[in-house]
DNA sequence: GTGGTCTAGACCACA
DNA sequence: GTGGTCTAGACCACT
């Protein structure tokens, strides 16, 4: 039963500054790996106008972002924002993970709702066309993981999850939910600094559940797609949970 | 795949105005039945001290409720703010409800997805307290439904929606899992219309499946739990459809 | 031309309180002489009633008045509030309304104006109804001058002053001029101190120039009407510039 | 005779708002062409500071106008608040006028009343000084009648009420008659609409009861002026009501 | 003691 | 340097 300080269900309200949604954008499109490093940003007036802001507001949160060392701005004709190789101690990250512990649980419980549900009705939903996506992006995936590795461990796992992403987000999309993949996006990058963190390197098998999962979408198994997507992500969980 | 437009997975910020907060919250607080037809909400100074803004922005929201006809506002020492009754015809309401239907579709799937996995986890991680909780809002939800109707039809059904909320929430809390019961909280309050458009009264059987998935979640069947609350939500959703 | 500073037409506002208009309401009432000294006020409710504001609110302004020494309230059964009479020495009335000179010129530019237009439009426009109230006007003005003076000098000249009063907010009424009307009440009110200071007792020919007027009106004669209230206020002008 | 209703003269009190008076000052402005359309107002804070009232409250009356279509909002460093081009058809004009007509009329009593007293003192006490001053805005209204019109007849004629009004005002002014200004600008503002929906385009002889007017206060010829006053506001009087 | 109004000042987003 | 938003506090009018 609800505590009485909140028996109305009234709570405080959290005021989001717009530079602060600016800045959380482009975050998060690093931290799913939209932009590798070494990669440009788009210029600040094409941010502006993507996020329709003005480019004072956009530039505030390309401060910080320097601020953080996330991005590096050059100038010149051959500048521009550089997303910087991030380099972080294990020892570091693991702090900060575990400081998050609670929050990295409660994350991954939702995981497993959200996205063992966009399996199960991608199973139901998805088209001939989806599938065919489907698995243009698990092969990619593939490519990645096999792919002669020239980049640094961090830089191959980014370009993995980048992939990773596009292919969830496409589930959810099949499922025909715009909720769901709305949700998909929001935690895969709450999840990034831990799995950045454990992932230093690709295993071979990275891709094996995605494989099962897709075979299980075209089969239209949906119990089957939901439990192999929740084994996948419970999977995940278990190799961070360990490593703290 | 994901279309060029958004590429980098950057979209349009919202800016959202602490005044748009503090009105979904009330709304929300209404919608759920936590302000019955007839009740006093708290006083503004209340709110504000609750939201942590100030009585100015309260009163901005106050306003566009009062515009709604959703509160009505009395001046004086007995004064304050009420909860009004709310009239529509359910031939007003069906347009409404109709012109949302692929949201009201969207906001189904994902009430599946996060209600039927609350009820999973609740069944795994329940105290014997949460349980004691669980039993008695089901109680009460029985002497609800059981209960001489005096009153008119939607405010007989607007209180037992609030105990039902509660009973949804409270599961959520028994799953230990915040942001499920972020979702609940929201999409209960994003299906008020609806609901309150087809269930003007109540059927003697509203509770029964409460009762079975609560039993589920004593005996620890965590499967049968999400699965009987998936059914639970899935009834509802078929009568809204059908209605339509 | 307008001087820079209000090169925009553009000027400070004046915040007028509740309370201030019921006081004003009040005081104007007793300055036109509509209630005399020994009257009984209505009861507070009554006030509140006819005002449209709440009993608080007139209890504060009686509270001025009582302070002001203008009314007195006594308490019982034969109590209520009692208009006193109003004991000034005509050396702090000179100095008063001596204080007051620029207004009180600028005030009978204004009424010159506003009465001698009424009269002309009443002229032209009167019904014979309307002409049968101005004539009972003058009659009762007449009785008034010519009664037995039992009151104090200033009782006397004060239902003179109410009659008067009427007599002219008639003629207002004639002309079917609401703006003209309102314009007369407020300067009369205005007036009243320096009319009262230098009126103390009636002289036989006070009501002289009110039957001219009316003939005039009753003749249909619009400018004639004009010119002869014009003269009349000029007349009273010149008493109090003479007293001054 | 009163009615019993207000036999004590007491009416209930219109409780005013700083923030309505704020609205009233400004829209005056605009009405008598002190702002012409495409003009900027001064900004929130500089009337803030000019209406002596806090810029909250400004922008309330603000938030009117713009909701009334008489103001337009720009945002950022070149922006501010905008006079809109009031278009309305005609026939939406006249019916609007007609609703009023009452209020017209009695306005137009008080104008002629107002006016005429005021350009008759005027020629009485006007200072060389003052009448330099009428001679150059006659001048004034000459060159604005003659001009090539390259505007809107309505932008054309919204110039020329600017010019007129800071005439009439001038020559209240001259009279030394604060009340009667007052009345002058008030009632001026309360005709804008009227004489907006009449008068199209500049008739060639509109500055010519002008010059007359002040020829008579040059002649110190008080009863002409007050005469030729009258008969320029009956003209229009008289035109506007041919419209209706 | 409730809602209604106003203030003075601050910071933000925009162009 | 403009409008847009929010705050903290005060006083007022109502019932």
């Amino acid at each position: 039963m609800p505590s009485t300080a909140i028996s109305f269900g009234l709570e405080p309200v959290r005021v989001v500054a717009t530079r602060e949604l600016v800045l959380e954008q482009i975050q998060t499109a690093i931290n799913l790996g939209r932009f590798l490093p070494g990669d440009r940003l788009p210029t600040e007036r094409d941010l502006a106008d993507m996020l329709h802001v003005s480019r004072t507001t956009v530039r505030e949160a390309i401060g910080v972002l320097q601020g953080r060392g996330v991005i590096e701005v050059r100038r010149g004709r051959t500048g521009g924002l550089i997303v910087r190789e991030v380099l972080r101690t294990r020892a570091d990250l693991k702090k900060l993970v575990r400081a998050n512990r609670d929050q990295l649980r409660d994350t991954f419980d939702y995981r497993v709702a959200v996205e063992s549900a966009a399996a199960a009705l991608a199973a139901e939903r998805r088209t001939r066309g989806d599938l065919a996506t489907l698995r243009g992006l698990v092969a990619l995936l593939s490519s990645i993981v096999e792919q002669e590795v020239e980049l640094t461990g961090a830089s191959h796992v980014a370009q993995f999850l980048n992939a990773d992403s596009q292919l969830h987000v496409a589930i959810a999309k099949s499922a025909r939910s715009s909720r769901l993949a709305a949700a998909i996006v929001e935690t895969r990058s709450a999840m990034f600094l831990p799995v950045g963190a454990v992932f230093t390197k690709l295993e071979p098998t990275a891709n094996h559940l995605h494989e099962q999962v897709v075979d299980a979408i075209a089969m239209r198994d949906s119990n089957l797609a939901g439990q192999l997507m929740a084994e996948h992500i419970n999977a995940t969980r278990a190799t961070i949970e360990k490593w703290l």
